[in-house]
DNA sequence: TAAGACACTTTCATTCTATGAAAGCAATCG
DNA sequence: CGATTGCTTTCATAGAATGAAAGTGTCTTA
């Protein structure tokens, strides 16, 4: 059976593997370490946290950047141009985008809550489609924000009913990241995940304060990656009203669950 | 065998180099070819495309796939979502993007108009900000659409100056792109080009019709990559009305240009 | 149901590419 | 002004990337 190789969290994964096309590993590697840091970042320090040398990681951001996925001024990287077509290109062609964004605008119209769409990538998520609701949320959190799978109703769901190997991985991430403060553990972590049974996610004052939600997993065969959410500010609905939306969710989740047989990540 | 990268087909822009990084650049070719394609692609044809093998081409998607940079059902490959969270990085520390929307905002509250900021990316160019002005433009352009150079205010500007050599080549790549008919010629680029002495470009019902748009270039050394853009509803202003703003265009693109000052992408 | 066609996947020997040490520059600083 | 720091280039070598060919699975067709 094909070991779905679990992405690297960080640069400092050296399990031993074989590790098949390094350079391209290497230049993901330094692709991610570019966003990571929200600044940007001197060769030198890419090469000392990417754990490879100087040449390498120069040679790799001359191509990067022929590409326009890195851009440069002086002697400072940061992510260049190129990824606008791409989000542009995944927004439209993902089938789970496209499918989601009508069925979401019917969760929200019938609840009148904001619902949102989001994937796991790494041991992290993202929200990738979010339709407003009547209560309009004041925060903001646009596309594409790397959020815990640790906080949050959206992000708990996925957790749910994995195996503890796996939720004690989910810390590490979590903890590496910068999401969690290194004390944080397993047992904290499987107390706040859904009782076993409940096939949906409450949080309130978890990830944001003055925010409500339900979330509720897409699920097919194996663990779930993606994930959709009702989500309200505490004075626009109570816990109640929005398990109210839980049968909606349940309905919306089980549609988009049908368009997801298949996908392999 | 020493196969060069010889492909009559895709638009790669490799005139002959020495190549470094095959296979990353191979790669990003690949990642390219994905978003070209406005459609989940098979294996065979992403191949064939690219012109490289197809144990090369699949290894390649493994990897990409494995940093969320590509996703898969069954068995048709696209754009990942792990280019989210990549966009969000470049918007929100490139210092150009940045640094532009509180000026095209200004702009744009002094002109009425709508203000963008367009990079080049290869033979074509992306709107990067843009700021609506008091008419709404009823065509939607969100972020990252991929535009010719040869169409549009915003895409004129970035080639006027430029010596023969490069125009042709433009013309070749707005061919290749699909941007222009086989039959476009050097000829016909330069009569649409401004006149020189002229520093903005004008364009009227040419990218869309029922739109005015002047533009212009960010100026610092060399030929320019980014641009400036007012742009109008033909029933909101004429020709007149536009380039009364070309002075205030032209102050926001001299402050842009100090900051781009040792960008090299 | 069997045979064929098709597309994807794996294997493996060979070649060439990616690699880091070290030297060479170019700034910056004390 | 000489020293320090950080970037860039060179080069020999290891080992990574490569494609042919065999292997596997799935769908089509008779």
């Amino acid at each position: 059976m094909t070991v779905t190789n679990a992405q690297p969290g960080t640069a400092a994964d050296d399990g031993g593997k074989p590790s098949n096309m390094r350079s391209l590993s290497r230049a993901l590697e330094v692709f991610a370490e570019l966003q990571r840091a929200d600044r940007p970042q001197r060769l030198s320090d890419l090469a000392r946290n990417c754990g490879m040398s100087l040449p390498t990681t120069l040679r790799i951001l001359r191509v990067l950047q022929d590409f326009g996925m890195v851009s440069q001024t002086d002697k400072t990287y940061r992510i260049g141009p190129a990824v606008l077509p791409a989000a542009r290109s995944y927004i439209e062609n993902d089938p789970l985008v496209t499918a989601s964004r009508p069925v979401l605008q019917q969760v929200a119209a019938q609840t009148g809550m904001t619902a949102s769409l989001y994937t796991r990538l790494g041991f992290e998520r993202i929200l990738v489609v979010r339709v407003d609701g009547d209560a309009p949320l004041r925060y903001d959190m646009p596309l594409g924000k790397r959020l815990p799978l640790t906080v949050g109703a959206a992000g708990k769901i996925l957790l749910a009913g994995a195996p503890d190997e796996r939720l004690q991985e989910v810390v590490k991430g979590a903890v590496a990241a910068g999401h969690e403060a290194s004390t944080f553990s397993l047992a904290e972590l499987k107390a706040r995940l859904p009782e076993p049974g409940t096939d949906y996610a409450y949080s309130a004052d978890e990830r944001a304060t003055g925010v409500l939600s339900v979330a509720m997993a897409i699920n097919r065969s194996g663990l779930p990656s993606e994930s959709v959410a009702l989500t309200s500010p505490v004075e626009a609905a109570t816990e109640k009203g929005l398990t109210a939306g839980v049968p909606e969710l349940r309905r919306a989740a089980a549609r988009l669950a049908e368009l997801l047989e298949g996908t392999v990540y």
